[in-house]
Parts: C-alpha cells; structure tokens; sequence
DNA sequence: CCGTTCGGGG
C-alpha cells in the first residue's frame, strides 16, 4: 500500500512536471527578457541599422543593455550619424545615462572624430570617472592636440580625479614638442609618487616621450628600472636610438634583448631595419629579413616597405625591386621607397618609368614628388624634373613645400641656370635654407662661377661659419680659377674662426664586421699594412694621371704635408682596406657620413680604373657608382 | 564593464 502510493505520487509529481512547465519554471528560470534584449544580438550580428530601427520602435523601452550594444557597435565601427541617433534617442526618451553610458558616448564620440561633442559631453556630464578624463585626454592626444590634451590632464586633477596607468600611458605621448620634455618630467614624477612609473605601459610612454626629447640616457634608464618588459617597451627602445641617429647603439640594444628572447613584432623590424640603413649593414639587413619571414611577417606592407628602404639604403636595389614587385598591395609609401633608391642611386629613368606607373595605381602626394626631383636632379635629367614640378604645381594643383623648393633650385643649379636659381630663391615663400645656399654653392664649383660662388659662400660661412665643408668648397672654386692668392684668404679665414667640424668617417662591412675609419685614423689594428697598401696605390694610380687636388686641404702647411692629410681621408683608407681582402671581391661597398670630397672622388674613379674594381660609396647625399673611372653622379653631387 | 604604450617613404 505504501509502496504503491509512493510510486503513484511520483509519477503524478513527474507527470505534473512535464505537464505544467511553465509554472514550475517560474521559479528557476531567468527572469523574463527585457523589451531591448534582442538589440544586443543584432548589434553583435553587425545588423546596427536593424538594431537602430528596433530602437526607434521600443522608444522609452530601451535600457542600459540595449544603448550599451548600440554604442558599442557604433564604437566599433566609427560609425558617427547612427552614434549621434542614438544619443537623440536618449535625450527624447528622458533617459539618464549613469556615468558609464555617459563615458561611452563620449568615447563613440572620439573615435568618431567628432571631438567637439566628445568635449561638450565630458563639460554635460554630471558626474566623471577617471575613464571619461582619459579617453578625452586620449583624443586630444591622437589627433595630435598636444595642448589641449596636457591642458585637460590638469584641469582633471584640478577636479580631483587621480590619474591612473591609463591616463599616464596617454597624456605623456603628447609631452613632445618644444614644452613636451619640461612636461613630462613633472608627469614623470607625478608617476613615481603614485608608483604608475614601473607600469609596462607607462614605462613604454616615459621612455618614448625621454627619446623623442633626445634624453636618451633618460630613456635607458626608464627601461632598465621596468620591472617587465613586453614587445612595446623593447621596441621603444630600440625606435628611440634610432630615431636619434644612433644606430649602432639600436643594433646592440637589439642583439641583447632578441639573446634574452624578446618577442618583436612588425614595428619593431621596421625600427631596426631603420637602423640597418643608416649603417649600411647589409648583412645583417639579410638576416633580419630571414628573421621577418620566420616571424611569419612578410606581408605587411609596413615592413615590405622598410625592407624596400633598408635593401636600397645598402646599395642593393635589385632587392629592393624584388620586395616591389612580390607585394600583393601597395602602399604610396612603398612606391615613393622604391622611388627614393632609384634617385639616390642615380637612375633618374628608372625613377620617370616608375613614376609613370604610380599614376596609374595611386595618386602621388608631397614625399613622392620630392623623390622624383630628387631623382631627376641626381640622374641628370634637368627638363624632365623641372616638366614635373609644373606637372605638380599646375596638373596636380599641390602646393610645393621648402622641399620641393630645394630641389628645384638643386635642378637649376645643376643645369648651370644659377641666376634662375637664386631668383626663385628670392620669389618663393620660404626663407632659404642652409642646404639650398650648399646646393648652389656646389653649383657654382661645378661650373666655375666665381662670382655668385663667392656671394653665395659668404651667406653661408654668416649661417654656419662652423662648417668648413663650405670652406673647401669655397677653395675648391678658387683653386679651379687659379685663383691661390684668394686660396690662401680662404685659409685665413678659417685660421679666424674656431672651426669644429663633424669628422669624417667612413666604414666598410667585411665579413660580418665593420670596420670604421676616421681621417688620420691611426687606431686601427691594421693600420701599418693599411697605409701601405694606400701609398701602393697612390704610387700606382699616379702612373694613370691622378693629380692630388690640394685645394681640397685647407691646413696651412707645405704641400708635402698637404699630400700626406689627403691620404688620410676616411674613404681613402676605407677603400685601400677594401682592397687589401685575402679573398678579393668585385665590388667594394663603402659608406661615408659627410659628403665625398673631390679629391676623394677622383681617387676612387683612379682605383676603380687601375684596379678593375667597382667601388661603390654612399655618401650622406647620394650613392656613386664608380666603374672604370666612371661615377653614376656624372661628377656632379 | 569603458579609456593605454612602440610605428614605414624625402
């Protein structure tokens, strides 16, 4: 009986459970859906127009859940008029967003651009978190609003709202600049008192902003007190000594930190490879690249293109037009890099083809017009450049900057038109620069004009009395005019002056090593078979017609010794180290940090005929080619 | 919950 009765309840209790689901669910369910719950999938779905009409039909039933999905997917998507529906249809319903719907409005309204609105909400709302400072200090920040981005930093913590790591990470990339750095240091110890400055991202920041401010020892510091490094901070680093020039350090900053098993990404190649360029280290440019497609990175265009620079930069441009040629897309900046390597190595018909072909894909801006003048100019094709400076001022209707000013000036002057040169000197509207008065000095040897040399020369040594590479030059004309009283006032001139110039420096890359020289170098380990192997050739090359050019020597000392400082020069002991390998190479790669002197370059011309070698030099201008008393720059740089 | 750091060509 009692059994019975059990089983008999319990299959009335199962069979009620199936019967009357919905009343037993009433208890352990989810409460029922909200009006707006199905905006959230539709949003998610990207069906935002969807998500925007079902909006508009539930009115005053829209909550917290459904405007969060609406703003979210107008966030991601940047999209600004549905943002702004959206934020009208809470102001017609009354609704009164908490502080965090308040912030995302704010939010769609930065990414959307749109920072007038982002302003006016963050000035409406009645309340603000440390993310709504933050995200408008974020805007001001990215769209390069340096001023306003520190000024609202301080106006938030006038208010009492405390930074946090967010808000360091972002304020301190707009502390660069001329008041960047003072700044940033006030940020800096702002940081080391909340203790935010051993955050991974702030130190990121900090070391970028110290960089960018030239204090790389600052920098430095900041990176070797984070406690953690990531990919950033290891990329900052090696970006900032780049960036500053110094590129053997970014080298060796790299090679320690990729020991210890850094992770790098396609930013980070693309500052080493930077750095590669300037050192013209072509080896190791190499094995980066193997290192890019290892890393399985070899199709972003960013990296494609800074293997375009580095390859070219290292006097390899069939690299650089293989890389070209294999990239599935094409940025402006991939063609204007292949672009730039045809010109500084001369190939001005190269530089017009290529530039034939660009127009048909992408619409050229500034930087590519500057690498088609330049190319022009240094490959000797005059008209061709000046019919594209009228092509880009009058068919592409751009406005020519100071850049494009000087290498129109640099064509003229190269086609001995120098009066027409300084007129346009005259009529542009910038102040002329340093480099346009050397441009046109360097005119002015070229084709012996004395005179508007000797004009010209004087407003430089006014600008920069320090650098005696105008000097020489000033000599060089002189000297070509047989004018040697005027030679010897150079001279005095300079005995005048305290004259401290930049020392040349040369290096060459043999076996996996580089070795540099400087002029009168006597610390290298070779230097006794180096200075012999340089009086061989001199001896040697003096057979072939080389004269020393001494007016390429500014010292006031007898000729002998005149001789002797020549023969000291970085390139000459750069290309008779070149010469001297066991395992003797057809082309010797040399780079130089100051422009080949004349006498320099006619050696070299000398060697490359006696000795049947190619010797190439990448000078701060431009690459030489010299083949059989040949150079590519046509004797003309 | 939401907001963050490095960045290619003259």
């Amino acid at each position: 009986m009692h059994g019975r009765s059990r089983v008999f309840l319990l299959r009335r209790i199962h069979f009620k459970d199936s019967d009357r689901p919905r009343q037993l669910s009433c208890q352990t369910s989810p409460p029922p859906l909200p009006p707006d719950s199905n905006l959230k999938p539709l949003c998610l779905q990207g069906r935002l127009h969807e998500a925007l009409s079902g909006m508009a039909t539930l009115g005053t039933e829209v909550r917290f859940h459904g405007y969060d999905a609406l703003l979210t997917a107008c966030i991601d998507r940047r999209a600004f008029l549905e943002g702004q529906l959206v934020h009208a249809h809470m102001i017609k319903s009354q609704y009164l967003p908490s502080v965090y719907l308040a912030t995302r409005l704010l939010i769609m309204y930065v990414k959307c651009d749109s920072l007038n609105d982002a302003r006016h909400m963050l000035e409406a709302m009645p309340e603000r978190n440390v993310v709504s400072w933050t995200a408008m200090v974020s805007g001001y920040s990215q769209k390069g609003h340096r001023a306003e981005a520190l000024e609202l930093f301080v106006k938030m913590m006038e208010a009492g709202q405390l930074p946090d790591e967010y808000t360091f990470a972002t304020v301190l990339t707009s502390c660069t600049g001329p008041f960047g750095p003072k700044h940033g240091r006030q940020i800096h110890s702002l940081a080391l008192k909340t203790n935010f400055d051993s955050h991974m991202f702030v130190g990121s920041s900090l070391l970028d902003m110290y960089a960018k401010a030239s204090e790389i020892d600052d920098a430095r510091r900041v990176f070797d007190m984070l406690p953690d490094r990531d990919v950033v901070s290891c990329t900052a680093i090696i970006s900032g000594y780049a960036q500053l020039g110094l590129d053997a350090e970014a080298l060796e900053v790299f090679k320690l930190l990729h020991k210890e098993g850094m992770e790098c990404n396609y930013v980070t190649f693309s500052c080493l490879l930077n750095a590669l360029s300037g050192l013209a280290a072509l080896d190791y440019g190499r094995q980066v690249h193997g290192l890019v497609i290892r890393c399985e990175l070899p199709f972003y265009v960013v990296l494609q293109n800074s293997l375009i620079d580095m390859y070219s930069k290292c006097g390899s441009l069939i690299y650089s037009r293989k890389i070209f040629d294999n990239m599935l897309e094409r940025s402006v900046i991939s063609w204007n890099a292949m672009l730039a390597g045809y010109g500084k190595h001369g190939l001005g018909s190269e530089v017009v083809r290529l530039f034939k072909s660009m127009v048909q894909e992408v619409r050229p801006d500034g930087v590519s017009f500057l690498a088609v003048l330049s190319g022009c100019s240094h490959g000797g094709l005059v008209d061709e450049g000046l019919d594209f400076f009228d092509f880009m001022v009058n068919g592409q209707r751009m406005k020519p900057d100071i850049g494009h000013y000087g290498c129109v000036i640099d064509l003229l002057g190269r086609a001995g038109r120098i009066e027409k040169a300084l007129d346009l000197m005259k009529c542009m509207p910038f102040e002329p620069t340093t480099a346009m008065w050397g441009s046109l000095l360097g005119a002015c040897r070229v084709h012996a004009n004395v005179s508007i040399g000797e004009f010209v020369a004087q407003k430089l040594l006014d600008i920069e009395p320090e650098n005696s590479g105008n000097f020489v030059i000033l000599s060089n004309i002189y000297a070509a005019a047989g004018r040697w009283q005027d030679v010897a006032r150079v001279r005095e001139l300079m005995k005048e002056r305290t004259v401290t110039k930049e020392p040349g420096r040369s290096w060459i890359n043999l076996d996996k090593t580089m070795h540099t020289f400087y002029s009168s170098d006597r610390s290298h380990p070779q230097r006794e078979q180096i200075n012999a192997k340089i009086m061989e050739l001199y001896e040697r090359i003096k057979e072939a017609g080389y004269v020393p050019d001494l007016s390429c020597v500014l010292h006031d000392v007898d000729d002998e010794q005149k001789e002797s400082i020549l023969l000291g020069h970085s390139e000459k002991l750069a290309i008779a180290f070149g010469l001297m390998g066991s395992t003797p190479c057809k082309l010797i790669r040399i780079t130089k940090n100051l422009r080949i002197c004349v006498d320099c370059h006619n050696f070299a011309k000398y060697v490359s005929k006696v000795y049947a070698r190619y010797i190439s030099l990448r000078d701060s201008n431009r690459f030489h080619l010299i083949v059989r008393g040949t150079c590519t720059c046509r004797d003309y740089w």
